[in-house]
DNA sequence: TTGATACATCAAATCCACTTGATGAAGGCG
DNA sequence: CGCCTTCATCAAGTGGATTTGATGTATCAA
């Protein structure tokens, strides 16, 4: 309540971003577009590992695609990224305004 | 590799914080400093449960707690969430060096 | 001391995300 | 066309996280 960012869509952000596998992904993504066949070749995995999780990650957003003849080009969607780091900051204003109690060691 | 924010910390937040039941605990303690009792009420869902995931928030460092009396009082712990914004920035910066490949929608 | 409240913890059951290996679809090359 | 490559998808199996209900511990009040 009172939160700007949908509380469900940090959610889902959230749950995406929770796992091993994910994020090293979105770490490689990072380093700009990809295709599949490079992340299997940089993670060492299975295809359809890699596919799954690229799956889950597009569906949340964190991601999009783009097909080139035979490949499939993905990378990161800095928006949602942006969204959550505003979840996150809306979370320590709300805290920081609600009282004293928050923990702010230095 | 080139993180400052230790990547297997930013896991252990993100896997604390993709459950909806413990997000519900994160945005109420965002309004302060609450006993487990407070928690039990607000959500209305078993005792065992909530405390469960506490402890699971706990270890992850996104919360601290403190007893006074019978009451055990849970509250955010601000640092915790700065390193998860500090991650989610670094990612945001290294995409955006790494190429214009990035999506930038906006 | 007795009983009530607040909370943690436990074992068993359940659930669900992830993995695995195989198959399918689509593009490109000869 | 026939074959190879790239990638998505599927069904079944697995394992770990979560739930549930009960029990344990500590504090306080009477």
């Amino acid at each position: 309540m009172g939160s700007v960012v949908a509380q469900s869509q940090a959610r889902d952000l959230l749950k995406a971003l929770a796992d091993p596998l994910r994020l090293q992904i979105i770490e490689s993504l990072s380093g700009g577009e990809k295709c599949v066949c490079d992340l299997i070749q940089e993670i060492g995995l299975a295809q359809s590992k890699i596919s799954f999780h690229l799956k889950v990650l597009k569906e949340s957003g964190l991601i999009t695609d783009r097909q080139s003849g035979r490949w499939v080009y993905y990378k990161l969607d800095i928006s949602a990224l942006n969204e959550l780091q505003l979840w996150l900051k809306q979370l320590t204003q709300d805290c920081q305004k609600s009282s004293a109690s928050c923990e702010n060691n230095a």
